[in-house]
DNA sequence: CGTGTAAGGAATTCTGACACG
DNA sequence: CGTGTAAGGAATTCTGACACG
């Protein structure tokens, strides 16, 4: 595990590198779109690949998505093992399309 | 500049990754051995590298190196593009010489 | 010289809640 | 649903100083 993934950043400075708010990105924990650490005096911890995250939540809602439906995007990105990249490029897709009215005879939903 | 150089690290984490105390690591800085950045409420910052670096020091710490000495050795270290790498493992050889009284006739002390 | 500690204050973070929409 | 904010408390960090050696 590289320094990229350690979590040794406090929230505050994470709120500066990501231009989110503190009250954002806590909602986000709430969602299950990310997991800091905790350190014994209950103070979040975040890695440089949570704040890459953060930012890529970020965009997603400002595309109108809602958490719950982000939260199924990068779960299944986790997944990469089993699922190949373009079956979730399509999943994506898909989930865009629901969002922007631009329905196709392929209407899949996330199961 | 990578994440590796990013200063994002408070000082209580710090601690925790190296061991020292929050105390040493300030006195280090005092020394001019560490460089941290400043939030705007004055909080230290550090980065992996810092770090690092601390674990370093520490360790010529131990082995009986003052500060004064060690801040010459990462001074002429930064300076990599003017010195050898040959040149500076000899001016290290000789300060650890001279602290564990091993004199040889190359009695070279740092300009 | 290098490090521990108690001291008082300032800055940071936390949680639960009310608000708006 | 996503986010702002005021509220009170707890944890973190800061500085300057005294102590020991």
């Amino acid at each position: 595990m590289s320094y990229k993934d350690k979590k040794v950043i406090s929230i505050g400075v994470v709120s500066e590198l990501t231009g989110l708010s503190e009250r954002q990105i806590r909602y986000y924990e709430e969602r299950q779109l990310i997991h800091p650490d905790r350190t014994k005096g209950r103070t979040r911890m975040y890695s440089f690949s949570d704040v890459e995250l953060l930012v890529e939540i970020a965009n997603k809602i400002e595309d109108g998505l809602q958490t719950y439906e982000i939260r199924k995007i990068n779960e299944s990105q986790k997944e990469q093992k089993t699922i190949s990249k373009e079956k979730l490029r399509e999943e994506i897709r898909g989930q865009l399309n629901v969002r922007f009215g631009l329905m196709n005879r392929n209407e899949s939903k996330f199961k």
